[in-house]
DNA sequence: TAGTGGTCTAGACCACGTC
DNA sequence: ACGTGGTCTAGACCACTAC
C-alpha cells in the first residue's frame, strides 16, 4: 500500500514497490495489465504525473510497457537473434553455451513494403566511409524491416554508382541475394565486414518511424563491405530497436 | 522566439527550434550553456514542466547534459573505441574507410579500485554457460574500469575453479596478461570468442554504480571465451555506458 | 544569497481503445 | 460513452552550485 522508505524520492519508492510487485508476478494475470496511473495515484497518494514519472523509471528497465488508450502491461523480452557470421556460426562455432540462451527462433526479418531507391550525390560521411569525394554519385536503397508484422528496423544502403550501374542494384528488387549477390555477379563481392555500433537513445523521427516509445534506446550500426582489393563497396547505416534485438559476434583470438 | 509550427505537441516544437539552435551552434560560447529552463519557458510561453520535457528529449539524442545547480550544457560525443580484434584489425584489416570515423585515441581503460575476487557457487546462467551444474565453484572477478577518472563500465568475470585454482586467476592482481594469459599458461588458451550484446536503459542499480544520468542507456555484453577443444573457460559479464562507447567487429565473408 | 535543476501537486484537456 | 495514456499549466519547495 505504501511505496518503500528508505527512497530519497517519492517516484523511486513508488517504482521500487511496484518493480517487487511485477517481480513477484501480482500482474501475472491474463492481460499482465497494471492499475491505470490515476488508480495507482490513489493507491500511492501522489498525482499523476508523479507516478508517471515512477512508471517510466521501470519502462526504460524494459519491465513495463505503455499502450495508449489501453493501459501499462507487464512486457517480455523476447529479442531477434542477429549472428553476424551465421553460416559460420552454424557450422565452426559449435552449440551455444552463452549466458543468454535463448530461443534461436526462424523468425525471419521481412521487408515492409518497397524498398525506396534513388541515385544521389553521396552525403560528406558515407563519401569519406566509401573513399569517395564528396557529392560523388551513389545509389541509396532505404528499407524498413519488420518481424511478426512489427516493425523493428530501418536500413539505409549506399553503393557507388560505378558498381551499381548496371546491374538491378538500381531497381527496388534487386533480385534474389540481394545486392551483395549482385555486387558478387559484376566482381566486386565483398569479402570482408566491418561493423561499428552505438547505443543511444531514439530521435523524435525514429519514433514515428519505428513506431517506438518515446525515450526507447536504439542500436545505431554501420556497416561497411570490402572487396578483396580493400575497396568499400557498400556502406549500410541500420537504425534498430535496441528492445528488441540481441547481436551476436564469433571471432577467433 | 516560437517553438516550430507542424509539431503535434508544444514539447516536441521547443525540442525541435532548440535542436535547431545548438546545432547551428548558438549556444557554442565557452561554457556551452543553455538558457535556464525558467527563461526557456519564458519564452516559448510553456510551464517549467513542458521544458523539461523538451530538453529531456535532447538529452535522450545526446545532444545536451545537465549539471544540477548549474544548468544545461551542449554535450559531445567522445566515444572509446573498442575493437574486439585489436590485434587482426591493426595488421590484416588495413585501415578505417568508415561512416565513423572518430579518433582512435589512445585513452585506456583503466581498473579502478581493487579487483575483488572471491570463490563461489555458480549462479544459473553462468553455470549454463561454462555448461557446468548449477553451483559448481566458480572464480568471480568483479571490477570497474574509468577512462579519465570516469567510470565508464563494469565487468564481472568468471572462471571454472578446476582451471583457475592454482593461478594468480585467484589472487586480485593476476599478473601480467591478467586471466588470459594465466589460462594460456595452464594449457587452457582461450582461441575464440562469443560476445553478445543487447541495449538497455540502466537501472537505478547501475545509474549509482557508472554515475550515469537517470534514463541512460546501457550496453549488456556477454562474451564466452573456449579454448581449442570447444570447452568455455571464462565468461564475462560487462555493462558499459552506452553514450561513452563505440563497438567495432571486424569479420570475413 | 541568488539562480539552477529536480521533484511534486491538483487540476485540465486531448486523442485513442474498448465496449 | 467511458476509461486510458499523453500533454500541459501555474504554482510550490528542495538541494545543490556559484558567487
Amino acid at each position: 500500500m505504501s511505496p518503500k522508505s528508505g527512497e530519497p524520492h517519492k517516484y523511486r519508492g513508488i517504482a521500487s514497490d511496484l518493480r517487487d510487485r511485477i517481480k513477484a508476478g501480482e500482474f501475472e494475470s491474463e492481460k499482465r495489465q497494471l492499475p491505470s496511473e490515476r488508480k495507482l495515484a490513489d493507491r500511492y497518494t501522489a498525482s499523476q504525473m508523479t507516478v508517471r514519472q515512477a512508471l517510466g523509471v521501470l519502462r526504460d528497465e524494459g519491465l513495463i510497457e505503455s499502450r495508449v488508450g489501453s493501459g501499462w502491461f507487464v512486457a517480455e523480452w523476447r529479442p531477434i537473434v542477429r549472428n553476424a557470421l551465421e553460416r559460420l556460426s552454424a557450422t565452426q562455432w559449435g552449440e551455444g553455451r552463452s549466458m543468454w540462451d535463448v530461443d534461436i527462433d526462424d523468425r525471419r526479418l521481412e521487408v515492409v513494403g518497397r524498398t525506396e531507391v534513388e541515385l544521389i550525390n553521396s552525403p560528406e560521411d558515407v563519401a569519406r566511409a566509401l573513399d569517395m569525394d564528396v557529392a560523388a554519385r551513389v545509389w541509396k536503397r532505404n528499407r524498413r524491416y519488420a518481424v511478426d508484422g512489427e516493425i523493428v528496423m530501418r536500413a539505409t544502403s549506399y553503393i557507388p554508382d560505378d558498381l551499381a550501374h548496371d546491374t538491378r542494384i538500381t531497381e527496388s528488387d534487386s533480385g534474389p541475394g540481394g545486392t551483395y549477390a549482385r555486387l558478387r555477379e559484376a566482381g566486386h563481392g565483398p569479402v570482408r565486414f566491418r561493423e561499428q555500433l552505438r547505443c543511444r537513445l531514439a530521435t523524435p523521427a525514429e519514433v514515428d518511424d519505428l513506431r517506438l516509445a518515446a525515450g526507447a534506446p536504439v542500436i545505431e550500426q554501420h556497416r561497411s563491405a570490402m572487396r578483396a582489393d580493400g575497396r568499400v563497396v557498400e556502406v549500410n547505416r541500420m537504425v534498430l530497436d535496441a528492445s528488441r534485438f540481441l547481436l551476436v559476434y564469433d571471432f577467433p583470438a
